[in-house]
DNA sequence: AGGCATATTTGCACTTTAGGCAAATTTTGC
DNA sequence: GCAAAATTTGCCTAAAGTGCAAATATGCCT
């Protein structure tokens, strides 16, 4: 048998179904014209089933992009110990954009709800106080593990988790603004960058 | 007469009384226990009059804490062009923070409700988002005015209102957190030079 | 397999929030 | 003063949000 049983499991799939289909229906028709009954209905739940697992619309909209901040935290944490902080950092950054771009060898169609997802997030001023929730837990998780990889104290690794945070926010902005596309790689690179030489003023 | 008419002083006075009563019975009986019409009651106006204003609780409770924040980009822009950014930026965020500071020869009694408003935003989840959102827009606002000032484009305006806000944040917590109390300034001036030596890893 | 304990889903009742609309009131500019 | 414009307010309806208990599904032990 699994770790994890089928409760577990199911769990997971309802609530990834909800949000899939929150954000589905937000993109088609608007988030104003979505009632929360219409997401559970989508999900193939109750509306107050949809309740134990989101609080609100937005939330639901931001779960999936929640969970995979999340994720860098988690692969802070994998990266060998001896490894110096902002590599590793780099390094547990990138696994989790490694998507997205086009014309890369890679997988050809680059998770397309996640693209509107986030720009449904960006875009849409209802969503920006769920988005930033997100980053603060996302944020939290990240100091935690790099006190934990660096033993510093103090302001430190709040500081760095939240400038990160940061950073990942200004390239995911600059992505999607980008008119000739770049690839998100390169902005999150050229963020980080700046960041560590300590964002001098140019000229 | 002022440049200002009677009305705009009177639409200011009502947000400012509004968020204050709100600030207020939050502390008094825990965000949970207060309802939007206690709010407008506690202020003078009708509920209807409040949703002229504020969409919910989170928003009034923060809106004086975003007027506070957005002085800051206004504090830049109003320095010599030709100060360098970074003297000009910690300038800034200084006269926005000149405050709190116990035993120091200057006003005795810091703003308490200030004080409480910050204390109440980081503690409960509920306005955790709300907080966000205002720092969202006053990084707008700095981003603005940094462009403006350096003449530089591309992401560095908004990385650097990004990681001030971020510092700015993280020295908040920590003054809030700190048990034998520490002075804002103090504080703040770390944090910005960890920012500016680009987050070396300790050690 | 059977059956008990625990967790999840659901329906229902109820309170609160949210926002459109038009009438009443206040301020402004002339 | 007086007319135009903005603000406040009450009324009304839809939707959001929450507690509770019954129904259903799952996990676990014998």
């Amino acid at each position: 048998m699994d770790t994890v049983g089928l409760r577990e499991r199911k769990k997971q799939e309802t609530r990834i179904a909800l949000s899939w289909a929150a954000v589905r229906l937000a993109v088609e028709r608007g988030l104003d014209n979505v009632r929360v009954e219409d997401i559970a209905a989508e999900a193939g739940v109750s509306l107050r089933t949809f309740r134990n697992y989101f609080s609100n619309k937005a939330e639901a909209i931001a779960a999936r992009h929640v969970d995979r901040t999340l994720r860098i935290a988690e692969a802070l944490r994998a990266r060998p110990a001896r490894e110096p902080l902002w590599p590793a950092l780099r390094g547990a950054i990138e696994t989790q954009f490694a998507l997205g771009q086009e014309g890369h060898g890679g997988m050809g169609k680059p998770d397309e709800q996640w693209l509107a997802g986030i720009r449904l997030m960006l875009t849409e001023p209802a969503l920006q106080g769920e988005i930033a929730k997100a980053s603060a837990t996302a944020e939290q998780e990240l100091a935690d593990a790099i006190a934990t990889r660096t033993g510093a104290g103090g302001m430190y690794p709040r500081l760095v988790a939240a400038a990160v945070g940061a950073a990942v926010a200004v390239a995911m902005g600059e992505w999607l603004r980008a008119d000739p596309p770049l690839p998100m790689a390169d902005l999150l690179s050229d963020a980080l960058d700046q960041l560590q030489a300590g964002l001098p003023e140019p000229g």
